[in-house]
DNA sequence: GAACCATGTTGACACCGCCAACACGCCTCA
DNA sequence: TGAGGCGTGTTGGCGGTGTCAACATGGTTC
């Protein structure tokens, strides 16, 4: 057998990391992150209370390492939209694709996403937001090729130089409107926007 | 003397209700609500631990209050913008001026403006959420006018029949603006945005 | 075989939300 | 006038939490 086998004693459980992330990701959708607690998942993982703590300092850097794993799934989605968008039969902009593709992320996991965009992250070490990055710029560039593309002839800006305020406006557009349909936000007893269309419009922003 | 006296005796606080509330306003800034705790609040009201159960069912229902103030407090800075809106020197949309002010409110107390915001507020009871409706339809409202303002002559639409998907689409640009912001979410090492600029320019959504 | 080290365990501490039972003091009404 | 009701405060306790110090276990390495 060339896999790597788990151990064969009982005392150490062996692959504790990731059966906590793993637990911890089903936790988080099933009762939210306020309430999720390290001892109820070490409990959950046959393993005692403080085991977690051999593998995550503390609580924060462990949520820190949920939020990542969330990072890595939405970049694979934001991509896998827009490398997807030309087969597509109705005609869609990659901008539209890829704003359907974040609200559908965020509306699957949606504590996952909460966490992902929590005060806390901005705390974490440099290692927990290269995939966070690497999708916001992922955002940058598709906006930038649709600009290019609609102002093509008539003096369009250099690519490679994304505007990076107009991408903070549609991240900003995008972000609210997931925000605010899975917080439930919204009045209940006004008629519910039409969120789908609403994440296929990701405004543009008037240059400066 | 004509006000209502505080009770004589020490073992009734009088007024502590009230007191809870604005300390616990000033502690979701200086703390965050994640450690905000109903026991620390009553120790430095000089009461004891169970006491605040007295005025609030459990803690969920305190932050509700807390909540329900900030909804009053941000329904009234609206306002104050756009009553405000015509004396100004410079010439600002009232749609502009009220991004800005919905911005600054925020601004100055970011964990007051989470928890507002929160998932938590949709539990709540509905006189929580009464000065929040408010402030959705005075923004339509102001959306509207604007709309009909620059259609003038050529079809603008009946007033008084908000398009509600364009209000939806304009509270979340502003929304997760000020939550990217706050929340510190852009990354620190790109140039920061113009957060007041694109706090103005509240996009308008194309109709359906 | 001894020393090392990663990864488990136990026990404890301080803190939390919340509950039941009780204490105080004002207000009302017979 | 005095007895009861009631709003509001207190005490003590329960179960849960994050986290720390000290110790145990067992594979790996000289």
């Amino acid at each position: 057998m060339s896999e790597p086998e788990p151990r064969k004693d009982t005392y150490h459980h062996g692959h504790l990391r990731e059966e906590l992330i793993r637990r911890g990701l089903e936790a988080l959708e099933r009762e939210g992150a306020e309430t999720l607690s390290l001892r109820s998942l070490a409990e959950a993982a046959g393993v005692s209370k403080t085991a977690p703590y051999r593998h995550f300092k503390d609580k924060d850097l462990f949520l820190g390492a949920l939020a990542d794993e969330g990072y890595r799934r939405l970049h694979e989605a934001l991509t896998a939209s827009v490398e997807a968008g030309p087969k597509r039969r109705r005609a869609e902009s990659p901008v539209a694709a890829m704003g359907r593709a974040y609200m559908a992320f965020a509306v699957s996991r949606p504590a996952l996403y909460r966490l992902m965009n929590s005060p806390l992250m901005c705390r974490m070490p440099a290692e927990f937001i290269g995939w966070a990055r690497k999708s916001l710029l992922l955002l940058a560039e598709t906006l930038e090729a649709s600009r290019a593309d609609s102002a093509k002839g008539r003096g369009a800006r250099r690519a490679g130089h994304p505007d990076l305020d107009a991408t903070a406006a549609a991240w900003a557009y995008i972000h609210g409107l997931v925000l605010i349909r899975i917080d439930g936000l919204y009045p209940a007893d006004l008629p519910e926007p039409d969120w789908d269309r609403l994440a296929g419009v990701v405004p543009e922003l008037p240059g400066r």
